[in-house]
DNA sequence: CATGAATGAGTGTTCATTCAT
DNA sequence: AATGAATGAACACTCATTCAT
């Protein structure tokens, strides 16, 4: 490798990991005041530069969340598509899923709190066309999923699929407002115990 | 009833109605655009007037939003004091305070999701004080009532009581997104699932 | 005088004190606060009526500051004739047009303070162009009467006209800005000292 | 000196030069037009920039004002130690006073008529709580003044001496209000012109 | 890469004014 | 005469964005 192409890696990659710095600063704000609550200077402050100086990295406040977002959306997926395609049993899928969904809290925090919160808002705008898409990808996954354990035995029959799916998504992610990295409970802590609490409920025996 | 006195109260009420009724307009559009995206043009083209007269009847965007709030949650304290008072055993009381949740989330929707999405940010300020305590209130409640059940044997003892908690709350009050009144399920029937679903879980029998 | 004749005069005569009553309200505050910076309804909460009930009486804020400073002017030259025109020596004359501006103080202080204030800015508008006129009338008398004196011999011929024109004129309504009826010191005894300080100065001897 | 000190300081001086310029500017509007009457457009205007291009260099019009009135007010007290401490007798010590104040009026004309026209309304905030301040260590140092220079047996016993202290001080700064720079009488030729009629009067001989 | 001055559209808010009652 | 709800233009101020340096 001549030194020229490490140069020139070595740009690149410096750039690429000052967006990623960047886009970290920006979700947390994001999360913690509400994007539109947000001001770009408050992110470029946190980031320790200046507010227009932050258009040299980004076109605009909507494409920092727009990458946070899409991001934070494809690796969520991805590590879905992992437990998807081995072959399990509703339940132990069920299992799977929720316990990368809070690794997806655990590594994903501010841009689950910013989906959260703004998701409903940006979706309306067309750039921001694959929030709907993966709102319904992944309302499908869950009601097929909900509907083969109900078909395998695993699941009560008596309840409405819709809701049991609303549910259960309300549950998962609006921990992220309150998880914290490092706190009592880790990530996969909790997903035992969610998972306890929908598979058996907080009744006694 | 004399005539003046009639006119005195028709006068006051007819102010106090025009109040209400700028408030639903104002709370609808806080809860689908988010009180920080939504200019007080919006909510006052939602109301059919202009922008400056919402400010004959409120000092600002704020004390609108703080009317919001403090209303509904007045209202939910003051049910839930019904049911808290009635001498029930643990089990009995969460159903009754679910219920109830269900009810609030019926009649103060967009308020609930104002709550939602904004308490947090809101509470800073002096002026939502009361937003921090109906907060500790309201855990201290759970709290309360989750390990009576465990004393009681009717609750389960091998789960986190604070996680147990957080799950139940935000898993009721996020159902304020979605709502509907006059949709497939009514607010009771919703209550009797989430409940099914909090005490015996979904995996079958 | 029949009885009809009295009501219309009765009315007639009412609605006079009532515009003149809430003028020197109007006066007042404008006085105090500032004309820009003073609003209608401060004016009414004065008067101890709502914003709008002011436009009964009046057609503007305008209005009421014309109304305001155009009385007092008038009253203002009347006087003004009363000393012209009594064939008094230069000094005698200056003596008397002194004691009536502080007569005029006494009398007007808040439309005084409002000329002071604010005459320049309203005369640029052609409904005030007798403010212009009135200032105009105001220093040729001023001039004239000053030439006489030093022509008389009453007067130092080594000061320059110009100035001491403003000298005096300044001083003397700029008192309004401080004078209070009632006070340690009457209008007459502020005027015999300014008249003092006016002819000889402050130097003993 | 290093390229880059000359540098720092090059950019420090141009931005407090900008600001003083801008503030210029302001001081000259608000002079004319009366602070309230002016908006923020017009002293943007005025500069060639946009109204909301002013907020990069200023928090407010407030700010504005307080810097105008303050650095004014610095300068005036900085000058007038210069007189009175000198030791001069209280003759010539108000000879000093006097040339002083018309040498600050020829510098700061434009702050002195805001002082004189909108202090007495700014001075009820807080933030404007120095202009009291000033007022009262004013009128202490003329009372002093001329209550020594009667002991001294220069000035008259015979007058009051709360009443020429308003004299002198009016008479001074509302020739702020015409005075012109470059007109036909310098500052100090109306300081001289003004110092013979406070001491001598106009009466002949 | 970053600065810093500026833009210009838009925000919450004010206020003189209107008018049906 | 006065109310009270509304108007609509204007205001102080904010903020995403631009761009010469």
């Amino acid at each position: 490798m001549s030194p020229r192409r490490r140069d020139a890696e070595g740009t690149a990659a410096a750039r690429a990991e000052r967006r990623a710095e960047l886009l970290a600063t920006a979700a947390e704000v994001f999360a913690s005041q509400g994007y539109s609550a947000t001001t770009v200077r408050q992110v470029a402050d946190a980031a320790g530069i200046l507010g227009g100086s932050l258009y040299y990295h980004f076109d605009s406040k909507e494409a920092m969340a727009d990458e946070i977002l899409s991001t934070f959306l494809d690796e969520m997926w991805a590590s879905y598509e992992g437990v998807l395609g081995a072959g399990l049993s509703a339940r132990d899928t069920l299992e799977g899923i929720v316990v990368e969904s809070f690794r997806t809290i655990d590594l994903h925090r501010p841009a689950v709190v910013l989906y959260q919160n703004e998701s409903k808002h940006l979706a309306t705008s067309e750039r921001f066309a694959y929030l709907r898409e993966s709102r319904s990808r992944f309302e499908e996954m869950w009601l097929a999923l909900l509907e083969r354990g109900v078909r395998e035995g695993a699941f009560r029959a008596d309840l409405d699929p819709g809701l049991v799916y609303r549910f259960i998504r309300d549950t998962v992610w609006v921990a992220a407002t309150w998880y914290k990295r490092g706190g009592r409970l880790s990530a996969d802590d909790i997903a035992k115990q969610y998972l306890a609490l929908f598979l058996e409920g907080i009744e006694a025996g």
